[in-house]
DNA sequence: TCATCCCTGTACCATATGGTACGTGTACCA
DNA sequence: TGGTACACGTACCATATGGTACAGGGATGA
């Protein structure tokens, strides 16, 4: 129809993206994506090799949509630190992305379970966040190893409050915790007395484990 | 063997909870089941009806862990909040319940993207633990709708730090960036006026949607 | 001894899956 | 005009799956 090379098959992984989005990825079988996109499993297998591969090329697409995600938070510098994480925040809990963010969370508990194509998920979940928004940190006066820590503590704030979110939809419950969080942020700036102290405590705790998951 | 009624399914049911921590519960087969614990797939339906009837079983089990870490998380009423937080975590981060922790958030990502069975595993995945932990902040002295507040978060923070762990296997840092959190808990008790001001710009905040996940 | 009940295994079935063989159409280039 | 490369569909295959029919096994109680 078009005779363009590659087109049909970007036009495929689009397609797929959105399915994929909107269905998730665990229970996904060739046939019924490609009724779902207007084609034939043949043709999904001509165009990606496997199943396999098709997956990982989702993947990898998610994977550079978050790479965007973050790259838009480093835009606009203009504004006070604060101030854009709340807009950060506003853009994340916004209905029209949890689609995605299901997605994300499903292949995120796929990949610690060790599935084949999903572990490289894993590479870069955190890391490639931390270093940017250290750098966040930095710039707003806290001293190297706090940055860190703060840093790795918001992007986990983030994520356990929209895991929350998705569960229970309460929007006004979510937003609440986390102005606490800013909150806490504005009125403890800095604070490395209490924070060597806490990591002394931690250190030092004998450990006892016990029956399970959170 | 036994003659005991009920027992032959009790085991069955153990040896497939142990089987499921350790494997996920994504691409278990009843054969792979069967097999690894010793048994015949057409003994599992036997005992469970169905394969669905297998998982719910499991699923419940799995609540019904979560339930007693809870209960092991309100005992001890004699030691400070912060210290009882960090027991808690301390437990939470050991690498023997990592497997436990796993399963659950593969079964938490599953159960967003509206898996039949694991639905029914969001009703209290948050509110059964919002409770408890407000009273603790409550009895520690914080207003009402700070403690919910900040129960919430203290909810989304061990998640999100377990989610960290779990990927990236740095004991290290995620504790660093629990430490700041209760740092940061020790330095702001009470921040009400702070509070106000951060939801009131949340509330105020012109929703930007944009790309994708956290 | 017989009957009953719980448990277990073997063999089987219908179905759905990922993947392949083969044929066809269409556009472009020589 | 012929040829080549891409795109696509139909039919098919081997396999694995959940579930079932049937046939006991072994203990308990009458």
């Amino acid at each position: 129809m078009t005779g363009d090379k590659g087109q049909a098959r970007q036009r495929l992984l689009d397609a797929t993206m959105k399915y994929v989005v909107a269905h998730g990825v665990g229970d996904m079988s060739l046939r019924q994506l490609a009724a779902a996109v207007g084609t034939s499993h043949r043709m999904l297998v001509y165009h990606f090799g496997s199943k396999q591969g098709l997956l990982i090329e989702v993947i990898q697409a998610v994977e550079e949509q978050q790479r965007q995600a973050l790259a838009s938070l480093l835009a606009d510098p203009g504004a006070a630190l604060p101030d854009r994480m709340l807009r950060f925040w506003a853009e994340l809990a916004d209905p029209s992305l949890w689609p995605a963010e299901r997605l994300f969370f499903e292949m995120y508990g796929q990949a610690l379970q060790g599935r084949p194509h999903t572990a490289a998920l894993l590479d870069g979940v955190v890391e490639s966040w931390l270093g940017p928004i250290t750098e966040l940190c930095e710039s707003a006066g806290m001293p190297a190893r706090t940055a860190r820590a703060r840093a790795r503590l918001g992007v986990a704030v983030t994520r356990g409050l929209l895991l929350d979110l998705l569960a229970t939809g309460d929007r006004q419950g979510a937003d609440d915790a986390m102005a606490e969080f800013m909150a806490m942020q504005l009125q403890a700036p800095e604070l490395q007395a209490a924070e060597l102290q806490a990591a002394e405590l931690l250190a030092a705790e004998p450990l006892v484990p016990e029956s399970t998951a959170p």
